[in-house]
DNA sequence: GGCATCGATTCCGCAATACGAAATGGCGTT
DNA sequence: AACGCCATTTCGTATTGCGGAATCGATGCC
């Protein structure tokens, strides 16, 4: 029989790079594999799947259980996964602005950006009080329990935030949304407000704010938030900081060339246009 | 002329694959590339790496600048480094130890491994005290400047640790170990001792602790460390934690199928064998 | 504005490369 | 001791990937 219609077949994907690649992202499924079970679950021959593990295992990628023959990702991937994100532009532009809002408030500052329905911390500015939020730079939180993540998935098309709802929104406090009609309307305020808060939905005690970062394109790439115990986060403070992150966010997105939201000197533009 | 010997050819090394690697390896030295950089970089024509580059992206495991189209690293990388950590079984295995470690010191302990060079934590437990070090999963610590750190180097041939001194020892305080002889010393003392102390050399205020585990093979693997400020670490503290990290570091090796540096039973055997 | 330049992308025919069926080897099980 | 499962190796063939050269597109210079 003849091949069942790839239509539209890209010339210039190498077949052999592709199946290295997709054997990789097996890896992110399942911790362990044996030869067989690579081959069985990608539809290849053994001996194709042992080229390529054979390949990928000489650059240090993958690694062997001496006593089983299992492959595994090998620690080399985490320093590519570092590299990823220490090469982040936005990591460097952030940092004085992120400065600034830590010394101003006190508390931990942090931006992050959205992948794949978590909220990865790029840039952290620790607070100076005794007790407060601990950020670094890789830390990822699942996006509807964060006011990072809620910034961000604000602006997504509808399919792709309830595709993430689809797989399931863990719950982690009592007060963490958990329905994908919840985290819609949630989405909604968000839009409406241009800020979002994470009230003790990740952890009891621990309330965040974030605002939007938008790229010379307008469009929101990243966030900005501000973080601290429940306890320095009482609705008199929350209305002090939502200005101070809102502006840092603007800074930022001014740095990145992004069209201010309003013209400088144009007065006080209506915000809801 | 005829090819210029390259006689163990591995004849299981697909070319492409093979490639492909070395064009993400070349991410790690530089983060963003063009298309000609690369080609030149490798000694391939650029429809060769423009094949590769596109299919390595296609992948979503490198993007583009939209301005400029040169090449880097993807967030998806990130995914797969955090995979090969949460994915290391001495992770799991380590973790009660530990707890119980924290909880008789009070003090941030934590386990990590030795990669080029760097110590990773793959598993760590904060202490209950108010001012403690922090510590998480994944975290990076150049190994001459760590407790971790100079336990595995201790045990590591002495090319290696050369090769790595070779590459220069970054100082952080006043502290740290920065020549090679004075790294050769150290380790020795290291051997000689079983453990090892970061006597504030990544950071002033800061000592640690470190004891080797051992895995089935009876070879060190990995290391515990405990953390504390130095104010809780006077001479007194230090002899007091030094069994503690120890027993844990012994408990896990054993958890590991580690044959046991003294059998059960046979009383006090000499550590200096 | 038109032309030169430089980098990225596409074309195309040739040859090397990667493919998989089947054979082999190693090891734990019955 | 023979079986059976899984990883590894062999080998002939067809496909895939290769690179020189042409094309396209943007940028800068006259």
């Amino acid at each position: 029989m003849r091949e069942t219609a790839d239509p539209p077949r890209d010339p210039y994907l190498l077949g052999s790079l592709r199946k290295g690649l997709e054997v990789i992202d097996c890896f992110t499924r399942q911790k362990t594999w044996s030869l067989g079970e690579l081959a069985a679950a990608l539809g290849q021959s053994k001996p194709t799947v042992f080229r390529i593990l054979h390949t990928i295992e000489a650059f240090g990628y993958l690694q062997r259980d001496p006593e089983t023959g299992r492959y595994a990702l090998a620690m080399r991937f985490h320093t590519l996964g570092s590299a990823a994100i220490h090469h982040e532009q936005l990591r460097w532009q952030a940092l004085p602005p992120l400065q600034d809002l830590a010394r101003e408030t006190g508390e931990t500052v942090h931006v992050g950006i959205l992948y794949d329905g978590e909220a990865i911390c790029v840039q952290a500015v620790e607070g100076t009080r005794l007790v407060r939020m601990h950020a670094y730079v890789g830390k990822r939180t699942p996006a509807h329990a964060s006011a990072l993540g809620k910034v961000l998935l604000a602006h997504l098309p509808h399919a792709e935030v309830d595709a993430l709802a689809e797989r399931g929104l863990t719950r982690f406090t009592s007060r963490t949304i958990t329905s994908a009609a919840a985290l819609r309307e949630a989405l909604h305020q968000v839009r409406a407000q241009g800020y979002a808060m994470d009230d003790e939905e990740m952890e009891l005690g621990l309330r965040c704010l974030g605002a939007p970062i938008t790229d010379h394109t307008g469009r929101p790439c990243a966030a900005v938030a501000v973080s601290a115990p429940a306890m320095r986060m009482d609705p008199a403070r929350i209305a002090e900081l939502i200005p101070q992150v809102s502006s840092t966010a603007q800074r930022i997105s001014r740095m990145l060339g992004s069209p201010s939201m309003q013209s400088p000197g144009s007065g006080r533009g209506a915000n809801a246009a």
